[in-house]
DNA sequence: GTTTTAACATAGCTATTGCTATATTATAGA
DNA sequence: TCTATAATATAGCAATAGCTATGTTAAAAC
């Protein structure tokens, strides 16, 4: 009678140990890919929409100093995502337009998951900017069904 | 006649600088606040369950190096969220209990929202654990909402 | 063709979050 | 009570992500 448990979270219990650790270890992953995912898909954005990516507009959009991109566009460069042509901007290699591609698509579709379910544009992409990183292929699925099936 | 941009996030195109530059921030800013959040909420769940949090009981909720949790329970004393007394476990402050229980609701809405959506218990307490800390207080009423009305 | 300026590079600092190795100590068992 | 063990503390290292200050240089302006 009153045990109403479908497809409910526990309330307050702790969830079984192993399940717990595994659940933390794939948000410490997540979130060590955070930034390059954003990075990535920033310069995909720029490029796609005033056909380069320079160093000061990724400063502008981000809102961090500039030795921090500078010093990001380092690491994205030589962990193989970008070349970098001083004055004449940032390119994505081949690897680097698949994360972009992949993130710009998983951000969209979050975003417009969260504008259709009523909430406004400002807080839904404010949102959307955190909640991207650590929504599953599942999860997306989900979304994307959610999108797709409403009149 | 193909201007269908009802409740619809943009697609590709760049958002306005400022409103770029502010989600950045407001995400930098949640990031900042992630690790303090889990572990306050966690140790409220360990004394809500086994009646103490001792330190060797959030090294293995959290998968990570004894040393790790040490320094960073040396900070959440420091910051005032708990007291620490060894071998008799980690107590949580006013200012604690206040921070633990508005994570644990957010994880809780957050996570029954996404086991509404059909999305499996485990995937849900994954992603859940990663979304909580981005998700605002308009969006937590939206779960809400949904979770209240659903029939 | 100079000169100014804006873009980029570099040095050096801090804080955070992880790690391993090792020392200390409180509790539990014999 | 003594001792073994498990819990905690500490030292020292690395990677990440931010900052300010300052140097260098390519492009723009004159
Ligand atoms: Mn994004
Ligand atoms: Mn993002
Ligand atoms: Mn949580
Ligand atoms: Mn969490």
């Amino acid at each position: 009678m009153l045990t109403d448990q479908t497809e409910e979270a526990p309330s307050s219990a702790l969830v079984d140990e192993n399940v717990q650790v595994e659940s933390f270890r794939q948000t410490r992953n997540s979130r060590r890919n955070e930034l390059v995912e954003d990075y990535v898909e920033l310069i995909a954005d720029l490029i796609t929409d005033g056909g380069e990516a320079r160093q000061v507009d990724i400063v502008r959009r981000l809102g961090v100093a500039q030795p921090t991109v500078a010093k990001m566009l380092k690491r994205l460069a030589s962990d193989g995502y970008i070349k970098q042509r001083p004055y004449r901007g940032i390119f994505l290699t081949a690897q680097g337009r698949k994360l972009a591609r992949q993130s710009r698509e998983r951000h969209q579709i979050v975003e417009s998951f969260l504008c259709a379910l009523g909430i406004s544009a400002e807080t839904a992409r404010i949102d959307a900017e955190g909640m991207e990183h650590y929504a599953s292929e599942e999860t997306l699925l989900v979304f994307r069904d959610y999108l797709a099936n409403r009149k």
